[in-house]
RNA sequence: GGGGCUGUAGUGUAGUCUGGUUAUCACGAGAGCUUUGGGAGCUUUUAACCCCAGUUCAAAUCUGGGCAGCCUCACCA
């Protein structure tokens, strides 16, 4: 018998596939490579996660804004490494009806060259500063054939900081705002466990100082970048002329941040990261529905007095913010119905049948621990109370543990080449994630079927010893790096 | 961008190699009756050959192209 998490790893692709559809997350049949259509139940939580992040931006002094979709072509072309980088991947539109567009407009692959356009109209003195500034963003990228349902599409869905200060110290610690809040929204209420690593100079953003990108990790082993932040210095304040009189007067340029957490990719790594055999799981303050009611029906039995207890308890957990529903499907057996639901991911059930009427009790099953209990009525608010309490953390603590399993320290190369094909995330002791280290990350890639060097940790710092070595080149190694496969 | 596999009712499929009858089966969905403490039974209705060319007397079947899905390499915040 394998368990849950191992039947993940062995056929997570096919897994995953299966519960997009049968939990009616998205439907692939959109006619156009790489985007899909999310439905109702996804989107509910999709949005959820939104707010989350705007509750959270809305106190540390962003305001939320809305950018156009299209970016004229010489917004695009200011920042060099930025257009680069991104334009082989650019949806151009150029045409109305039948003419062509004098310039052509890019379909945003992330929106930098549209703000800072703004930022250049709005700022003039240092009292302006710090601008920080947040919105909700499809963006669009044809950057690759290998696309996949939340975790790689065309359209994706994003949540964009884009910030400027005055000194690069302060830029600097935005970006570590930035992470405090990862933390708490992806692994406090998401319990989505992840590390964030200062990536390697050659991993990243085009026009980044430095990029900071968190990963989470898939069944599979591979990891998925779920948010990243930046530190873009004035790579951006200097082509769009973001200038600001200081406090002596001077013309200096601020230095830019911009935090990316990908929406629709925390969805995804939800999905892989707490679904089980039996479908999808959901943090309690996610799930469209968090509890649902089921009468259980007897032909010969009074249904009036089931229905009134569910309804009854239906409008009390209403009323106390819970997200409640009954299904009284008749013509649906009880297992069918049970079984729908703990696919779906509603964290709670509560059935209510003849014998529950006699007893003055119901079932209540949790999809947490996927345990059911009897609890008497008077006690239902209560137990009710405790399982949301307990429910995400249950989830965390189920998460974090996985995670640890697959988080492993080596310095011997053929190891990390086995580890790597069982799907750990490997710390190794490297030479350097500057450039100078790019020959070693690539030989390490080639010679390992795909193993990428993810960058440094920031939540904790590790420094190798003196004697440690790089575990490619052999020499000196200056930093510990973790390897993995990645999506 | 490269390589591989695939496309038949809403879903999963048989049929394709070897072209030829009214395109198979199951689930689902609709109607009805019975049933309901972990995917129930009967009756009945419903619905499909991805698109465009080509070959042929004849194409779901063969050929080419397109589009789409999956896997994979590369690319890619």
């Amino acid at each position: 018998m394998v368990s849950n998490q191992e039947l993940k790893i062995q056929e997570f692709n096919d897994w995953f596939n299966d519960i997009i559809s049968k939990a009616e997350l998205a439907d692939l049949r959109y006619n156009i490579k790489g985007m899909v259509v999310y439905r109702p139940w996804s989107t509910y939580s999709i949005n959820k996660i939104f707010r989350m992040y705007e509750d959270v931006f809305d106190k540390t002094g962003h305001q939320q804004m809305i950018m156009p979709l299209l970016i004229p072509e010489e917004n695009f072309f200011k920042e060099k490494e930025h257009v680069q980088g991104f334009t082989p991947e650019v949806f151009w539109v150029t045409e109305h009806g039948d003419e062509k567009f004098e310039t052509k407009y890019a379909l945003r692959p992330t929106s930098e060259t549209a703000f800072y356009f703004m930022f250049s109209l709005w700022v003039d003195s240092h009292r302006d500063l710090p601008f920080k500034t947040y919105q909700r963003a499809n963006i669009f990228r044809y950057d690759t054939k290998a696309t996949k349902p939340f975790f790689r599409g065309r359209e994706f869905y994003f949540f964009e900081t884009h910030n400027i200060f005055e000194t690069y110290e302060e830029s600097y610690d935005q970006v570590l705002e930035d992470m405090q809040i990862s933390e708490d929204i992806l692994h406090v209420s998401l319990a989505i466990p992840f590390i964030f690593f200062n990536r390697p100079q050659w991993d990243k953003f085009p026009g980044a100082l430095n990029t900071y990108g968190a990963d989470a990790l898939m069944p599979n082993g591979k990891t998925i970048q779920i948010v990243t932040t930046h530190t873009l210095g004035q790579n951006f304040t200097k082509p769009f002329d973001v200038k600001i009189k200081d406090i002596n007067e001077e013309i200096v340029y601020p230095y830019g941040t911009c935090y990316g957490p990908g929406i629709t990719r925390i969805y995804g790594a939800l999905i892989g990261v707490h679904g089980d055999k039996i479908g999808l799981r959901l943090p309690f303050e996610l799930a469209p529905t968090q509890i649902i009611i089921t009468p259980l029906y007897f032909s010969g039995v009074d249904s009036n007095k089931i229905e009134e207890v569910c309804l009854d308890f239906a409008t009390d957990l209403d009323k106390l913010g819970y997200r409640v529903k009954i299904d009284d499907q008749k013509e649906k057996r009880p297992k069918e119905r049970f079984e729908y639901y703990e696919m779906k991911g509603v964290p709670v059930r509560i059935e209510v049948g003849p014998k529950d009427i006699d007893d003055g009790s119901v079932m209540i099953f949790r999809r947490d621990t996927n345990e059911k209990t009897r609890v008497c009525f008077a006690d239902v608010f209560d137990e009710i109370k405790k399982i949301s309490e307990r429910f995400t953390d249950n989830l965390r603590e189920q998460a974090d543990e996985e995670f640890d399993d697959k988080l492993i320290s080596l310095d011997n190369y053929d190891e990390l080449k086995e580890e790597l094909e069982k799907g750990k995330l490997v710390r190794v002791p490297f030479c350097s994630i500057d450039m100078d280290g790019k020959a070693c990350a690539d030989q390490l890639k080639s010679e390992t079927n795909g193993g990428e060097v993810r960058g440094v940790r920031m939540d904790i710092s590790e420094i190798p010893e003196d004697e440690e070595k790089c575990i490619v080149c052999n020499k000196k190694a200056n930093v510990f790096v973790y390897v993995a496969k990645s999506y």
